[in-house]
DNA sequence: TAACATTACTAACGCGCGTTAATCAGAGGG
DNA sequence: CCCTCTGATTAACGCGCGTTAGTAATGTTA
């Protein structure tokens, strides 16, 4: 077991004192340092291989360079996300470039009443993104009574917490009201989680609304709630196509759940989109390689999680940002899933963007 | 700005000493302690809701609780990667029972050099867990030579280092040979990633090593390399199928790079299986959901990730595992995109296993 | 009653570093 | 020759906690 190698080690070999070993190799520009005794420590510091110890920088400083990212979702629920990679590589970019570290998370839906304090003071990180947070989550006021500094990966109405998110309601109206403008009237619904995730809430929320301005009564038993995976929306699809009920359409609210839906209405021998239309949500990478190109809705993961990165900052800065929540664009990405109810022929619906308008002005 | 509660803080609404205290919340066996002192304590600390700082726990006891899960790939090779969640769940997981965090790094491939040890000393973990290690990665030399605990995902041929793998090779021997049996003498290969990253060239021998045991030449000329991703696979298979080259089947050593293929495919205007089976690799959960159904060697994220957080705390605790390395099974799951060639008909393979056997046999 | 465990607790040091206040050498001015 | 001032460097404290060696008080035995 080698010795540790400290910056007293670095300030022996160089021949100076501690101070001026952490002066030089933190570029204190506050003090003076003649650049023969900068070179001198640099070298020495390098010959012993000397890397500062994070926790005691850390204890000192009162930062720990880290930034934690919760998750409040069981683990089971994690390993199917496509959409949390995107995420995580937009957070990784921005954070190396200023080489600060992420930690990652969960707590279980239901017992974070205490949890997120502890987090924050009893492990390494110097403020933290929430992401998929859920209405009836206790420990949502418990932080926004603290000075952490956190920031919401989507939105709890009335909160004071900072957020970004996109505007879940009117992408999820937007991806109906395409449906519409296709000619649908029967949709279905299937949500991308338990209504209490807020995201889930809004785009259920943005379908109601579109089948609302469209004159389109709501019957809620087209509505299903799925479970994040794709499992949830297989059988969510099942239930609805063994439900005999009549539909053309179904929006579902993230296309992970999407591909569920998919192996469902395959699995009865319906095909899409000449049967039903599909509309998906998050538009991940998959969507435009899977077996109709599935229709959705672009969300940025990149964006998000730099705009959350940015927002963070800010705050731990100790600014006040301007803005309280950034909401990102979203964009209806048309393909393969979906298409004017009755026709048959091979061609996609290119006459999506006009129909829309007319939704948009009925 | 609240002052920071400390356990000085506590101990002196309990009325006793900081040592007691730290005794206390530390469950410390090796003094005794009166329940009723206990309980004064831990009622002091609720009251003042008191969470022990971790930077100078940390400091104080040499441990972080934390560990390092450092992937060598830039950000954007990571932002489509649907393998990753369910190694995060599995550690997550794992974690989560043992109050421990999890640190996400990535090194640029290219300056792994000192990354490693800096990421140890400088960061606040106390071993860490290597992702998609290269081979021509210099920085795995040093660590072998350093006392810090690591543990691979994934092998390096001839290293010191701990690590946990399946076995590539064979796994990808059996899926080309499952084609093989199914009467396949054209078989393409697009690897999961360059070749310096020891999995794709592991399943790329395995692939090799199936050819030879049923006497079939190796056609370098059939080979791509893919980079993880499915625009890579779709790249990589537009180029084979342009090539003019004569195959029906195609190795993929990605289900995320199949993806990709599998559009590739399409849009030429053949079918699978019809015209071209395909196998991949890993049976992430959206193989069974696709269509068709891919045919993959699956692979068990969370036994990986929980073997290797295992091996890693049972280095951390000092002991020497018994085992240098940890190999897993894997399976192959015959679906619907792989069949015997020239069929024409609509059932899957159930001759598979006869001719599985009959392969391995030669 | 003296000698000795045992129990219950605490004083004090050190972990490695950031940072403030202080020191020191030398330059320049009177 | 003394004094001030600037530039270069350092002594020393504190961050909050784990932990060892030690003290004081209470039984326990001869």
């Amino acid at each position: 077991m080698s010795k540790r190698i400290t910056s007293q080690d670095v300030a022996d070999l160089a021949g100076v004192s501690r101070t001026t070993v952490s002066f030089v190799l933190n570029n204190e520009k506050r003090f003076s340092i003649s650049p023969e005794t900068a070179e001198k420590v640099r070298s020495a510091a390098k010959t012993l291989g000397y890397y500062p110890n994070a926790s005691a920088r850390a204890l000192a400083s009162n930062q720990t360079k880290n930034i934690g990212l919760i998750i409040s979702r069981a683990p089971q629920y994690i390993a199917t996300d496509p959409f949390l990679p995107q995420i995580l590589s937009g957070l990784l970019d921005v954070l190396g470039q200023n080489s600060q570290g992420l930690l990652l998370e969960w707590v279980e839906p239901g017992q974070q009443l205490e949890s997120y304090l502890e987090l924050t003071r009893a492990h390494h990180i110097d403020g933290m993104i929430l992401m998929t947070p859920r209405l009836d989550d206790p420990g949502m006021k418990a932080l926004e009574e603290t000075d952490i500094p956190v920031v919401l990966m989507g939105t709890i109405p009335g909160s004071t917490l900072h957020s970004v998110d996109v505007d879940n309601l009117a992408a999820a109206e937007t991806a109906v009201c395409h449906l519409i403008g296709l000619g649908h009237t029967k949709i279905a619904c299937i949500t991308n989680a338990a209504l209490p995730y807020t995201s889930a809430n809004q785009r259920l929320a943005g379908y109601k609304s579109a089948l609302e301005k469209a004159n389109i009564a709501y019957d809620p038993q087209l509505v299903r709630e799925a479970d994040f995976d794709p499992q949830s929306g297989y059988t969510q699809m099942r239930s609805l196509l063994e439900s005999k009920l009549d539909f053309s359409a179904v929006f579902v609210a993230s296309d992970n759940v999407a591909l569920g839906a998919y192996s469902a209405i395959r699995e009865v021998g319906l095909s899409i989109p000449e049967d039903i239309s599909v509309v998906g949500f998050d538009d991940i990478p998959l969507a435009s390689y899977i077996n109709p190109t599935l229709t959705s809705v672009a969300v940025s993961g990149h964006e998000i999680a730099v705009e959350s990165y940015n927002l963070l900052t800010s705050m731990m800065r100790g600014e006040e940002p301007e803005s309280l929540s950034v909401t990102l664009p979203t964009r209806l990405i048309a393909r393969r899933s979906s298409r004017e109810i009755g026709r048959s022929d091979k061609r996609g619906s290119e006459t999506k963007s006009a129909k829309l308008v007319s939704c948009f002005n009925n």
